[in-house]
Formats: C-alpha cells, structure tokens, sequence
DNA sequence: TTGACAGATCTACATCTGTAGACTATCTAC
DNA sequence: GTAGATAGTCTACAGATGTAGATCTGTCAA
C-alpha cells in the first residue's frame, strides 16, 4: 500500500548493496557489512527482514539458497530521499544547496569542472 | 559531549523558524507552527524541550517572557546534515547528487542558469 | 544417521520520535 | 483577591530504530 516505504540508515546500507549488486545472498550481504560495520550478523538477518516487510526487498529460494534482490528502484527511492532532504533543509531548492557546498569549500576544481560540464549538457 | 547531536525532523523545523527569526516566544513558535502543521501547543513546547536537553536551544528569561533562540548555528546543523545526506545516498560527493537532480529534470533552466553563475563565480 | 554448520525466524530491549493530555505556576484584568 | 489566560513541566504511549541473542531447520560430510 505505501508506494514507497520509509527506509531507515542501516537498512538503507544494505539495500544499497542489493543495488549495487544483485541477487545476493545472506553470507555475501553479511561478509561485506561486516567489514565496514561492526554489525553482527544477526543484525543484518534482522536489517533484512524488515526490507522484506517493508516491501523493499523480495528472496528467492533457489534449492537451499535464499537470494535477496531489490524491490524498489534505486533511482525512485534516490528521488524520495533527496526531494525529502532537500524539503527540510533547503526550502525545495536546489540552489540553496549547491550554493552550501560551494560555500563551504567542500569542492575541488575538478569536481567544479564536472559540475559545469554536467550543466552545459543540460542545456544543449 | 556531543558537539552537534542528531536533531530529529519534527524539532528541526522548531529549530529552523529560530534560525529565521530569533529570539521567539513560544507563542510565536506555536502560532507559525499550528499554521503549517496539525500540532498541538503541547507537542510543539515537546519539541522545544527536547531541543534545549540537546543543547540546540536556550532560553531566557526576560521578566515573566521566555526567549528563545538557537545555540547550534544554521550553518553547522547544514553542514552536517548535508554531509550525512551525501556519506549515506551518494557516497559522499556532489556530483551524482547534482547528476541525480539533472536527470531528473526537477531543474528549471532558471535554475540552471543560476547554479552555472554560482560555479563560474568560484572559479575566480 | 548423526553432528556440524549455514541460514532463517523469534524474541528482546533500550532509545528515539511523533504526538499530546494533565498538572502547575504566574500574571492580568475585573 | 480571584478567575481566566499564559506559559512551562511531567507523564504517557505507540511505533520506529539500532542492535543482537536464542532457537529452529535443512543440508552435507563423515
């Protein structure tokens, strides 16, 4: 029923990993959060099963395997979060926000150099 | 000890209406408030009591009125937030989010022209 | 066939959040 | 000085989140 589910921080890292790749299984899901969480894997199995409640994941039993893979789109989903994100913080406007990072010195040249060229292209 | 705890999004816009405007009362914080959301008082003199434990807020007493006014500047609390927001959805830099915000055609060329002069003005 | 193991499910629990009613203290106007 | 208005504090409670132990179950090797 809810088109798009809200997805908390850690369930969102492991999402992000079915986006990245997919299928996947547990054990791999677990061997890769491990290294850069300090979850056991009891929280990834529970991180899991919630995305599957929320409707955000789907597991496939192939023979005893489980394969998990991704339900919702990552760029749906990216769309939510950022409209969102920019709704609290930024009044809904883009400018405001790039203005920060340009402020705040957070942009090297070649990113600056990137950020134009993507701008150009867009107006062709 | 916390130098810039987690300000949920409910006491963020109490927060973001001090940063508008300070110092307030809490009538004036209510009266906005209860414009744009469907909050009681009770919930909204919550919020800012939730905001002075974490430190983002104080108040003073001014004869029987209570001021009050941001502690955490707006500019930090951005800060921050905008980071976490990059770290967590694209890896921590601007260009896919800009990329994402292109793609997703949510850029009115006004826009667009506004975000080039803001490139090209730190260029310099 | 039995034990070890991998993988899933159940249960748990503290904290945070959204939301708000009840209670208390103070001030002001009558 | 007393009632009503104001403003603050206390308490509450359900649901979300972070985090993980305990347990059940199916599979494979010995």
């Amino acid at each position: 029923m809810n088109p798009h589910p809200t997805i908390s921080d850690s369930e969102w890292k492991v999402l992000d990993l079915l986006w990245k790749k997919s299928p996947q299984t547990s054990a791999e899901l677990i061997l890769t959060l491990e290294k850069e969480t300090q979850w056991s894997d009891s929280t990834i199995k529970t991180l899991l099963t919630r995305l599957i409640k929320k409707g955000a994941v789907a597991f496939e039993k192939k023979g005893h395997l489980y394969l998990y893979r991704p339900l919702l789109s990552e760029k749906t989903m990216k769309s939510q979060v950022c409209k969102g994100f920019l709704d609290k913080i930024f009044g809904g406007s883009v400018t405001p926000l790039l203005q920060h990072f340009v402020e705040s010195n957070s942009l090297s040249p070649s990113e600056i150099e990137s950020l134009k060229k993507l701008l150009n292209r867009e107006l062709k």
